[in-house]
DNA sequence: AATTATTTTGCAAATATTTGCAGATTGATT
DNA sequence: AATCAATCTGCAAATATTTGCAAAATAATT
């Protein structure tokens, strides 16, 4: 087996999971630890992943690629994008920044929707050109790779005359006490940008993200208008974030 | 077994396969494995392959056109970019507008290579991102889904403050008398535009789009720097251009 | 058809890369 | 602090690659 196709291996992997041990790996691959070590550190020079102790994890932009057609459904991004569904209506217009929760709601919106989509993933832009009515705008800037989003100074600039009706916004981190927390500084600010020409603002969590920590703050909890989360609004993980003047779905 | 048909050989193993070890190589095709080394070698100096340790794999984006029996067309890319790659000089900034050229010569662009690349173009923000030292600005505005690039007055206004050394424009006509044309409106104007802001034009055309006429001029052949085709420049298809203050490589 | 020039091929020695392993070091966890 | 797991480092064996060279095959010439 080539080296190149193990790497192909380990990208596709990381593509559906997200997430992959280098122990996984060895047996996967059926290599040393070493060499599927060396491999990662590898792709990680060349920008593709993130090495973290004992394994990788995505960048969120391989799931993208690949969450489509492989036909991989993450139970948890069903739940999410069926109730963030509920809150679209025809003649809005949306505004999604990037993260894969957003990407996975793109893609299942329904054929018969009429919406304009604002967004600053160039990778939404893609998967929604296939829908029949809906109209997107993409947001000019630098382009960041990691995260696969524009941003910077001319991103905020080009919001400058928008006004939308709805913003899904993607995060790493949501807690009662320390609120909404990414971890990029200029992404931060963009979300605040974000946040303040839309009407309402909605943040669509996976569970893992709730109660983790970030470096940089968005928001407060309180300052958003509705949690999405695949639990149940009454579950026990979700109890501090009660009567907070949020809704819960 | 001539060599051309060995390398025929190679190339349709690599359409289904993607990869192949030279040892594998060696076997099919029944020469040493100094020979099918030499033939690979050969082939990836033609830019139809990537060479890897012990093999070679497929080169993405011929692979994916090649499924669609394009085959002539796949070396007028690899000619072209070939080309275009003599242009392009460290630390500077390149345009590059939509089409399928444009995409082929970016993911030709070599590892080394350290320029900014300016694009209305998403998937070329895309390709770019796997690319260790090119930086990427997007260009924003409304995103045209049939052609898959981002168009209009937003797009245009983006480009105000911007001047760039280099623009390689994407074309579906170019003729002596008529110019260079293309079918959209708002993508015409939009071409003037960039070109305005370019220090240098340049136009790739494949074989097909030369002398062909379209609806809506971007500009009389003579205002370009420069001509790119997979023709030998002294071609007899190429004579009515020559003379006019463009170069023709 | 014979000769010559050119290209292609296979081989062998010298280099270089990849791989797995063992011991030392660092980092995480209790 | 102690323990365990993961990482890093250097090393040696296995593979690949490069290079020069001579034999073979092919093409060009007389």
């Amino acid at each position: 087996m080539l080296k190149e196709e193990r790497q192909q291996v380990i990208l596709d992997k990381l593509g559906t999971d997200k997430k992959v041990t280098l122990v996984d790996l060895e047996q996967i691959l059926n290599v040393s630890y070493d060499s599927v070590r060396r491999d990662v550190i590898e792709l990680e020079d060349r920008g593709l992943l993130k090495k973290v102790h004992g394994g990788a994890i995505a960048h969120s932009y391989l799931s993208m690629k690949s969450s489509k057609g492989l036909g991989i459904v993450n139970t948890e991004f069903v739940i999410i994008a069926k109730k963030a569904l509920k809150l679209i209506e025809n003649n809005k217009i949306i505004l999604m920044d990037g993260g894969t929760t957003n990407f996975y709601i793109a893609e299942q919106l329904p054929n018969n929707l009429e919406v304009t989509v604002v967004t600053n993933n160039p990778h939404l832009a893609t998967v929604l050109s296939e829908h029949p009515k809906i109209e997107v705008i993409l947001l000019g800037g630098s382009f960041y790779k990691r995260y696969q989003i524009t941003l910077g100074s001319k991103t905020i600039q080009d919001l400058e005359n928008i006004q939308v009706d709805l913003y899904f916004m993607g995060t790493n981190s949501i807690s009662v006490e320390a609120g909404l927390a990414i971890r990029h500084y200029e992404e931060s600010i963009l979300k605040q940008k974000m946040m303040s020409i839309s009407r309402r603002t909605v943040v669509c969590a996976l569970e893992e993200k709730i109660n983790r920590k970030e470096n940089y703050k968005v928001c407060n909890f309180k300052d958003l208008d509705c949690l999405i989360t695949s639990l149940n609004p009454l579950d026990e993980q979700l109890k501090g974030f009660r009567n907070k003047g949020v809704e819960i779905m």
